[in-house]
DNA sequence: CTACGTTCAAATGTTGACATCCGGACAATC
DNA sequence: GATTGTCCGGATGTCAACATTTGAACGTAG
């Protein structure tokens, strides 16, 4: 069993706000005002406060001195930051699971692939998707067992987690048609110890995502965009 | 110039606790009384809450759900985690530096190596060396220029912070004699382009540290160790 | 018309009081 | 005698009031 531990208003609150994110009920650049949150949570400023700390290291809010917290806008260069360092991660995550990996955790990566797949084949939502397709790469960094790592890692997994939801909604047949196959070569790999490749292949595999949201992200958008505050008038 | 800004209390808190922490005046495992250290600051314990948040952030401080924050102990598999990871950052960060690197960025690196030597030479104490060995590494991340990067490095900064000490004072003769030639190599590498050498090398580097410190932690203590209340009774 | 100083509402930063929870000591039970 | 239940001191979690800062609107001098 899986220890189960309280954790107060103010993880809640975040998980709220995190939510909200997600869901594009906030915009991106949009202020996070802390008496509104408040309110609208029924808790009180100072959960919500604490609640925003932890969205901000999670990479997700940025907030200045007497300024607020606004949610983080998403350029061209932030997708850059946040793809290299995640496969950095993600090479020594999938380099270390490698050493410690046995059969039991190799299956219940297979799992999850499964589950990836048969929901992928059904026509699921995109933040149910996704959620699998996170699950699996959680688990991987469960396995490498660095708590260290672990942390880095969510100091950029919120992050992750936003700009693949646009990726999936902007090129659906692009993502569904090369995920799966990834992670079961990823376990493949995984069984077969080759740590060099690999760690090759999972800083490729990010990297190659990368490329794919850059590019998506800089080419004229196709569908209608909504209007932000902070862009530049036409 | 680079813009000053103010940060507050909580900043500020965290900022004595940290240094109170790297002198010893807290030892590892000890725990961090909210209402002991607001009185001992003279600050309310809203801010020492938030500075401890900010000491978790950064791994010095673990804390649990109505429990309170401690000070971490450093076993040798902390010690093995903190220096994994720090060696997959690094890499990257010198990998990206040498894409931006400009000779006025080289030369304030040749300083800090310069100032390091000087320090090393003179006999300067432990803290101010390292903090000028600090400070190499954080310029070559402030020339990566990745935001997401450095927030990284600030998640292991500390506690490599705290361990590198441990380190040089254990063994100082081993210490000062690679540091000032391991930096001065890494600003040639960055001179002359060679990134894959480079990032190479920055991995070594931070490799060579860890084994050199989890031997010694691993070995017999020469000098007479400080009683701690996580201590096994003999 | 630009630059500077003033004013003011709205937001955050800070604080101390109240509520809740943890863990050890002790007693009761099987 | 080991387990369970109850209490209580001490700590953290939560809250709402007070202090401070911001930046934008306004007015004014050059």
């Amino acid at each position: 069993m899986r220890r189960a531990r309280r954790r107060g208003l103010a993880h809640e609150a975040a998980d709220r706000i995190r939510d909200a994110i997600f869901e594009g009920l906030v915009q991106p650049g949009a202020a996070l005002r802390e008496v509104e949150l408040a309110t609208s949570l029924e808790v009180s400023r100072g959960s919500v406060r604490e609640g925003l700390a932890i969205l901000e290291r999670e990479g997700l809010v940025r907030s200045e001195w007497h300024r607020g917290a606004r949610v983080i806008d998403m350029s061209p260069a932030d997708v850059d930051e946040v793809y290299t360092v995640r496969a950095a991660l993600e090479r020594l995550a999938t380099g270390t699971a490698a050493d410690r990996a046995t059969p039991e955790r190799l299956a219940e990566l297979s799992v999850l692939t499964d589950a990836l797949e048969r929901a992928l084949a059904s026509g699921t939502d995109a933040p149910t998707l996704l959620s699998l397709d996170m699950a699996f790469h959680d688990r991987v960094y469960e396995i490498a067992g660095n708590d260290r790592l672990t942390q880095a890692w969510y100091g950029v997994r919120s992050q992750v987690y936003l700009f693949q939801l646009t990726r999936i909604r902007l090129g659906h047949a692009q993502y569904r048609s090369v995920v799966v196959e990834e992670h079961r070569q990823m376990v493949r790999m995984l069984e077969r110890g080759d740590t060099r490749a690999l760690t090759e292949a999972a800083e490729e595999h990010v990297d190659s995502a990368r490329r794919a949201l850059v590019r998506m992200l800089a080419a004229p958008r196709q569908e209608p965009r909504v209007e932000r505050p902070g862009d530049a008038p036409a």
